[in-house]
DNA sequence: TCATTGGGCTTTTTT
DNA sequence: AGCCCAATGA
């Protein structure tokens, strides 16, 4: 028997060893679910399967190079180089390029990303004359996106009155000739956004059987990771593939599903037994990555949710120290304290920076712990927010070579054809725009056409600023026919004068992008060589663009630095570090405050949390606030309900347990490292007591009342609220409504509530903050 | 056509 | 507090 084989438990191996029929693998956090995938494909080719048949599909690209490595060790690069692995983006959107004549697209259509999308849609909203503050632009576009996702296209959204409805409902009547439009614009540029990579594969897998045939055929064998986290149109995709030699195993945690809010549908998960025959279902229970306190704690969380699989997560580790829960006055004193508290844990323990993750709910976070870190001198690295690749000046390049690739980008050409400025202005694109649609043209097109088109009014000036860029472009492409990528951005950056640009700006912000041009830059040729080595790629543009679309920030290189990683809880899913800080639990933060209403909604932060909480292998740390900064404001916050939910004898409150809800602030200190270092020692030795209260000095108390302002009652929700059918509501986000429904007792009384802005919607009573109107 | 400015909005999470 | 957009004036 194969050696790797024995580094698994019996629990691990059973999965491993069944090659044939679909199976379903339920792994809890830290029990070696990457292993066991890693392994089973593996095996499976020492078993004779071929590479080539095999289809592994993962949640990030990161993780598929590292499963990818993992196994060219065990069984060969060689072989190992002909598995498909990747996200379904990623896979799907190479099988597109091949197959995009089918569809009507050039198999060089560009990506567009959400900004570029939403830009689409902002133009359309503006074309369309409607009023901007109804039809939110973001708002739009997310719901374009559920539509794609649950495979309701433009025809099917107009054959269904039921969400023509609820659109109006929702004041937005005229959601379906944006999304016609959007789809058409789209098209027209020659443009997939991330929606269409998985709606057009499954819009080619079904009008064309002999494509599905091709491909199921040839993915003899499916394995799909994290398939809690699938939406529907992911799911089909999988359930055809998969449907002639139903070889399917798909690993995931229902306890780990965090992104029902993109369309996630943990039904994926919940049924899989119902969708195939004769499915075979292991779990694994036996969590290697944590100590028991922090196993346990996690459990104690996740077992607050009503929906759930049935399955018990245990550890042979030790229990290691509890979970250290502190308060403190504000997000800066909060960053202090966390760096503070890293820094201790790295001299007692001699551990290294990149053995700290810093992990929050939202990216506005970050900015608090990135000035404490920094004046603590220690190295970090923020992950998400702001990709390098969404940033303004990365995106000019990228956009020019977007262009030369597919003229028809509109997003790109409308992006350069006026930056750096060439005196081409917002009439003339008007104009332009407008013959364009006349002539079922791209811009572009209009452009290299303008002599015969003379109808166009266009000064001769600004005809002479046209044509050199036109000139200019043209340029670029026939240089990109025989250069490579490098040579090719290096000369775009150079002759359009962007980086120019920049250097005649020259404040800080400017020279730090003329770096990040740089960057990109050096990316570019990193890129391309590594590409040279390979036989089937040769380095071009359009790989590049390609790797860029699709990449995200987990994805860039690790330079091999030493640093304390911040990051969403949501990126941290799949990764693990010794020690973790949690920081901002407060209620309308985590839970977040758009994520309360509803008992699923506040069962994905619950289950968000523990995510957070399982990333930890020794300790675990979960810090809150009195007051915050939001909104350019110092607002009062209020203790998570998460931490009450953890089992107390997990915890260790660093300060006193009956004052941890409110009251002023006395005994935690907030005026400088030196108190916070002599409180941690002081809990140290006799966990669990709290230390003992100080009175403060009037310094203390001035301070204290100057950051606290006046005072404010939170909204408070109006759980005692008696609502029957027919009452006038107005909630916080969805606006006035009608209450259509209500049933449940007690803590699960919930109403159905018809929202001019939201459609129709279940409520917690407990949890909504609703005022009675009549 | 371009640059500046003020106002409004933002903070959920991402392929 | 910062970003993005529209309006305004040169």
């Amino acid at each position: 028997m194969e050696a790797y084989l024995s580094e698994l438990n019996d629990a691990q191996r059973a999965p491993t060893l069944q090659i044939e029929g679909p199976m379903i693998v339920i792994a809890g956090a830290g029990s070696g679910k990457t292993r066991v995938l890693t392994y089973r494909i593996a095996y499976m080719m020492s078993k004779g399967i071929d590479a080539f048949n095999i289809l592994a599909l993962t949640f990030t690209n990161k993780a598929a190079r590292e499963m990818q490595h993992r196994i060219a060790q065990i069984v060969g690069r060689s072989e190992a180089k002909n598995l498909w692995m990747g996200t379904f983006h990623s896979v799907f959107a190479k099988i597109l390029r091949f197959e995009a004549d089918k569809l009507g697209y050039p198999s060089n259509f560009t990506i567009y990303d959400t900004q570029d999308s939403q830009s689409v849609i902002r133009a359309i909203i503006k074309d369309m004359q409607l009023d901007k503050d109804v039809y939110k632009y973001k708002q739009v576009y997310s719901r374009i996106s559920s539509y794609k996702n649950s495979l309701i296209t433009v025809k099917a959204y107009f054959n269904n009155p039921e969400l023509m409805e609820a659109d109006a409902m929702s004041k937005k009547p005229r959601m379906g000739e944006i999304y016609q439009e959007y789809v058409q614009r789209c098209f027209k540029a020659g443009a997939m956004d991330f929606d269409d990579l998985l709606l057009k594969t499954n819009e080619l897998l079904n009008r064309f059987p002999e494509v599905l045939q091709k491909y199921q055929n040839r993915f003899r064998y499916i394995l799909v990771d994290e398939y809690q986290d699938t939406n529907h149109s992911q799911y089909l995709i999988v359930k055809a593939l998969s449907d002639k030699f139903q070889n399917i195993c798909v690993v995931g945690d229902d306890a780990q599903s965090i992104y029902a809010f993109r369309g996630a549908n943990i039904n994926n998960i919940l049924n899989f037994q119902k969708d195939y025959e004769g499915v075979e279902m292991y779990r694994l229970e036996q969590n290697y990555r944590s100590t028991g306190n922090i196993v346990n704690a996690a459990n104690s969380i996740i077992d607050k949710n009503q929906t759930k699989l049935d399955k018990v997560v245990w550890t042979a580790n030790d229990d290691g120290p509890k979970i250290v829960v502190n308060r403190l006055l504000t997000d800066g004193e909060e960053g202090r304290y966390v760096a503070s508290s890293i820094f201790e844990n790295k001299m007692q323990n001699q551990m290294a920076n990149g053995d700290f993750a810093i992990l929050y709910r939202t990216n506005a976070q970050s900015r608090a712990m990135e000035d404490a870190l920094r004046k603590r001198d220690i190295p970090y690295r923020i992950y998400g927010g702001l990709s390098f690749y969404q940033r303004k000046e990365i995106k000019d390049v990228l956009s020019y070579l977007r262009l030369l690739i597919n003229p028809k980008d509109e997003e790109a050409l409308k992006r350069v054809i006026n930056y750096p400025a060439r005196g081409i202005g917002a009439t003339t694109m008007d104009r332009l725009s407008i013959a364009a649609n006349k002539y079922g043209k791209s811009i572009f097109e209009v452009l290299e056409n303008l002599d015969h088109l003379p109808e166009i009014k266009i000064t001769k000036s600004t005809r002479t600023k046209l044509d050199n860029f036109v000139n200019m472009i043209k340029h670029f492409t026939i240089l990109a026919q025989n250069a490579d990528a490098f040579t090719v951005a290096d000369t775009v950056a150079k002759k359009t004068g962007l980086v120019q640009e920049l250097k005649k700006d020259g404040t800080p912000e400017g020279i730090a992008r003329i770096e990040n041009i740089e960057e990109l830059l050096n990316g570019i040729k990193d890129f391309v060589e590594e590409q040279k080595e390979l036989a089937d790629a040769n380095g071009s543009i359009a790989e590049f663009l390609e790797d860029v679309a699709l990449a995200t920030d987990l994805d860039k290189e690790t330079e091999d630095e030493d640093r304390v990683a911040l990051m969403t809880i949501h990126l941290a899913k799949g990764l693990e570090f010794p020690y973790v800080y949690i920081v901002g639990l407060e209620e309308d933060l985590f839970p977040s405050g758009m994520s309360m209403n509803t008992r699923s909604e506040l069962e994905e932060e619950r289950r968000l949390f523990y995510v957070a909480v399982t990333r930890a292998e020794k300790q675990a740390f979960l810090t809150y606030t009195q007051s915050r900064y939001r909104w350019g404001k110092l607002v009062d916050a209020e203790p998570s309900r998460f931490i009450e939910e953890i089992d107390e004898k997990f915890l260790d409150y660093m300060i006193p347990q009956d004052d941890y809800k409110y009251k002023p602030l006395i005994n935690t200190d907030i005026f400088g490292d030196e108190v916070d270092k002599s409180k941690l020692r002081q809990t140290k030795p006799k966990a669990g007591t709290p230390p003992p209260a100080h009175k403060p000095t009037e310094e203390q108390l001035r301070k204290l009342r100057k950051l606290r302002p006046a005072a404010t009652e939170p909204a408070k929700a109006t759980n005692a609220i008696q609502l029957e059918v027919g009452n006038e509501v107005e909630h916080m986000r969805f606006g006035k409504g009608k209450v259509l429904g209500i049933d449940g007792v007690g803590q699960d009384r919930k109403a159905e509530i018809n929202f001019e802005n939201g459609g129709i919607k279940k409520l917690l009573l407990r949890f909504a903050k609703l005022k009675l109107l009549s």
